[in-house]
DNA sequence: ATTGAAACCGGCAGCGCTGACTGTTAGCGT
DNA sequence: ACGCTAACAGTCAGCGCTGCCGGTTTCAAT
């Protein structure tokens, strides 16, 4: 009670009560996201977002002036998401368990199987053809990659000396989960995904062990 | 000279003078597969496309009185070049040769990188928050998948039996190599391509003989 | 209580895209 | 030679999206 009491006036004193409405921000970049991922990156006009953020357009222009603002504020909000949900699937990975691969390889298809990844799909498509669009994604992606590979490393520590294999492992598990993923999003869900994923888990212990 | 005649005279026996704006009906197909590829869907407007195909819109218009029937067009358009491109692919790699399986991942991933991968690809990613051009997309894609299928158990009939081996050979290839051509389209181009395709011949190999 | 700033709303102009229209030219059948 | 049809050009209205501006309310500070 006292901590939650202290964290209602570090509000109060930090941001005075109108910065509440940096849940209004919040809301926008939260509507924002689900546009992209419900219409597309083509179809998240400022109309649809302000629509699902429930307020109206001039409001949303006054808290981000140009649509631009809004993805780029979209693209960072996602990016810290993933960022926290990747650390906190990979915490569990590291945890002593009999089968860590296997894990590592359950989370990483959660991921990509999140409406997250789908976001970042969009706009990495989109970015393909607009370079001020792929100005702004690019140095999230790397910057998530990085993570991905500094993190990957040090949750499997038993790799060590083996770059080569490693490399491969996290190529081969990157490539089959993106393709996966990619698959069922354009064409429809498959049947088949376990036994890949099975296949996929053989072969990184073979890549860890030889 | 003979048959040259002859040609000409089928040509204008069975489509006469004017037929030969069929011409530019392919043409206008081709700039619109052009423009996906350069542009993105969304930024293949019919203006663009009549601009590179060298005529005015309300001449498109003539030939194809809606964006929907340029679409379904460039759809079937780039099924049937697409089809013939992996036969002819598919035939080099029916030829006894020594190693048939590294032709064939080669051949694939030829295949992936290919213009026509992209804009289907393109099509694909829209399709996905576009109900309309999801119709006019999935009996094609399907129409293909099936036929890649059967192409590969005619071409590997050394398979033959082991079909379990033999779908999860099938569904690595693709994985993996859509998703390495994806991430070189929406990242940048990656180096490391020939040693995850050097891996995974190596590992269709181990299918094939397991 | 008054003032000022910030959150919010509604409307307006500009722009690009689509689809439909009218007008022009060239080739084919009779 | 004549008329018809089809390929082509150019223009127009309608529509949706973006960005901007004026007006209103709410809240904090003095």
């Amino acid at each position: 009670m006292t901590s939650r009491t202290q964290n209602i006036v570090d509000v109060e004193v930090i941001g005075w009560q109108a910065q509440k409405s940096a849940g209004t921000r919040n809301a926008i970049l939260e509507s924002a996201i689900a546009c992209i991922v419900e219409f597309g990156y083509a179809g998240a006009t400022t109309t649809a977002i302000s629509r699902k953020a429930g307020l109206s357009r001039g409001a949303m222009l006054h808290h981000f002036p140009s649509k631009l603002d809004i993805i780029r504020g979209a693209v960072e909000h996602l990016h810290n998401k993933r960022l926290k949900a990747f650390r906190r699937a990979m915490s569990r990975v590291a945890a002593p368990t009999e089968d860590r691969v296997a894990l590592g390889v359950d989370a990483f298809f959660d991921h990509v199987r999140h409406p997250m990844f789908v976001a970042f799909f969009e706009l990495s498509v989109a970015a393909r053809t607009d370079p001020e669009l792929a100005g702004i994604l690019r140095p999230t992606q790397e910057a998530f990659e990085a993570e991905w590979y500094r993190t990957a490393k040090e949750v499997f520590p038993e790799w060590q000396g083996r770059d080569e294999q490693f490399d491969i492992a996290l190529d081969l598990s990157r490539y089959v989960m993106e393709g996966l993923a990619v698959s069922s999003l354009t064409h429809r869900g498959s049947e088949s995904d376990k036994r890949i994923l099975k296949y996929l888990a053989d072969k990184l212990h073979e890549l860890r062990d030889a």
